[in-house]
DNA sequence: AGCTTCACTGACATCTGCTGTCAGTGAAGC
DNA sequence: GCTTCACTGACAGCAGATGTCAGTGAAGCT
């Protein structure tokens, strides 16, 4: 086989540390230029370090000599990657194929004794995930590629209120995974501001040919956060929020996406949040409901009051 | 070029130092065993010392099983690992050192071009998940261990009906990830019985020099699965219970953990769930009324009466 | 002795994908 | 503005890789 042999007479060439251009290495394996620049292709799409400079003093470099010290992973760090996939996986991350080919490799790539150790330790880890719909896989695999490569897509979306899909042009500037689910944040040509998508709302993803350049600062993840939590600290018009009742109960409540957030003191038998009058006599009361008597509301009075009316409204709802 | 990729593969699991035959080769690359044959060959005239034995118990090895093979991965491998490592970070995994220095390694083997291609895919890619504490990260470090090499280790443990933590010796089967917490799958020498633990609730862990055994066959995911979501099909005296509203609450009723187990049909505005009496009874009433008004309960007329007698309660409960 | 397991070879039709050629772009340094 | 160099896309033609079949020979088991 000709191909190997001369892929791998570059790469010795290049381990030696001389740089080399590309005419220089067709010259001395005799094939043509444009062979010289598919092999290099390919080494490097295998994962080869190679460096090119062009115009003047020019050519192929090799980065670390790698060859000396080839990307060695010891049993720790191979563990860890290992590990890592199984979260990724269980997730429903979209490239899955290229995972499952990195980890075999991984796995491949230890002699007898490292590999049954690795087995040990994969074997009792586990990520349990329930995940949804796998078609939402598509969407997401796309959405990356949108992402790093920005350009626009445009999507069917069926939003929170409406049963309809809309379609509409979107710029992806980033996928979140948050709360078992997956999200883009994107910018609405529909909308002209930056919203969040559900992935599982989207219905059907087209890419177009428009290209989009998002700033260098913007973070999807400070985006997110931002207005899903919005940072209360120094705002007027906070309520304490005070909460009694079993540790189990609390524990629950301060893991809770919301009311964590806003957690500011925390007892054996008591937990404080700080939260926005609004939210404390719309979202909080439906909330406090679902766990029935294993807590009490210490304060606001207001909030009591706010549970009576909902528990009669709700009474009177279902006695029909 | 999926022959390199091949090549390369079958070194390196001739370097792990097994015997393999051809046909598990074959069967372990998706190849056809011809395929297999000629590879051997093609390896073998490039210089590689590959021993073939003929008849029972025969099979390749390597001579001297110490072959300079590189670990290669390409871009879209690279980005998998990365991306997966995100993932693993955000859950609070606790061997994040380890997991740190293989990311900088596969960051750091790559030339200028991709790792600005990295970059960019990794800009976007957002996983978010508010972690509880750090101090967990300690016991499951030494819980994966633990589960790894079979020691059993002195845990003091608070379970939920108790305030008091209590001393026991467990023996860690494995550690599951799972609703943004951690737990470890164990049997239990105080109760004499595998149970699970919250990974929080761990105030102190120390390893003993107890050895145990686990038998092969014992999925800590499988025990989990069957101690909180047993499979209830096949059983008798199940309800139906229906359920109509807005999409979007449907849907959140779907993806919850426990309802979304026990999912029969789904169709645009309603949901239907196959449940025991005893849940539909006890749990579910108060995981529904959080919903508001945002669903409706079609059947079972019982639970509209469980629904009606939880809401009056907690109205009186709240009115004082 | 007969059977099974396993490596290995040769032939052949098919078709993938590699090759060389040409024409052109873009960056870096003179 | 020129040269040097890396790099891309298109395309016709063909080498070599693949899968299938049929068969040989060695080693060990029953």
């Amino acid at each position: 086989m000709p191909k190997n042999d001369n892929m791998l007479a570059i790469l010795w060439m290049l381990n030696a540390g001389v740089k080399m251009t590309a005419k220089q290495i067709s010259e001395k394996l005799e094939i043509n230029i444009r062979t010289v620049y598919r092999y290099i292709d390919a080494l490097c799409t295998s994962g080869v370090p190679i460096i090119s400079d062009t115009g003047h003093n020019g050519g192929y470099s090799l980065l670390n000599n790698f060859i000396r010290a080839p990307l060695l992973f010891d049993i720790e760090e191979k563990k860890a990657l290992l590990h890592a996939a199984v979260f990724a996986k269980e997730a429903g991350y979209p490239l899955s194929e290229a995972l499952g080919n990195a980890t075999s490799k991984l796995k491949m790539y230890s002699n007898q004794e490292q590999e049954s150790i690795l087995s040990r330790h994969l074997a009792g880890f586990e990520v349990i995930n329930r995940m949804g719909d796998p078609s939402v896989q598509l969407v997401l695999a796309e959405l990356e590629q949108a992402v790093a490569n920005e350009f626009s897509v445009e999507i069917d979306y069926r939003t929170r209120h409406e049963e309809q899909p809309k379609n509409r042009v979107i710029d992806p500037y980033g996928m979140v995974y948050w709360n078992n689910k997956w999200y883009t944040v994107a910018f609405c040509h529909l909308r002209n501001e930056i919203r969040s998508f559900r992935a599982e709302r989207i219905l059907q993803i087209k890419r177009t040919q428009i290209i989009f350049k998002r700033s260098e600062a913007f973070s999807a993840r400070e985006f997110f956060m931002q207005n899903l939590l919005p940072d209360l600290v120094g705002k007027d018009g906070l309520i304490s929020l005070i909460i009694r009742g079993r540790s189990e109960a609390l524990d629950d409540l301060c893991l809770h996406w919301f009311l964590g957030h806003h957690l500011k003191e925390r007892a054996s038998n008591q937990a404080i949040f700080l939260l926005e009058e609004q939210s404390i006599h719309t979202y909080v009361p439906y909330l406090l409901l679902s766990y029935g008597k294993s807590i009490q509301v210490i304060e606001p009075q207001s909030l009591k009051e706010k549970l009576v009316a909902v528990a009669s409204e709700l009474m009177e709802y279902y006695q029909l």
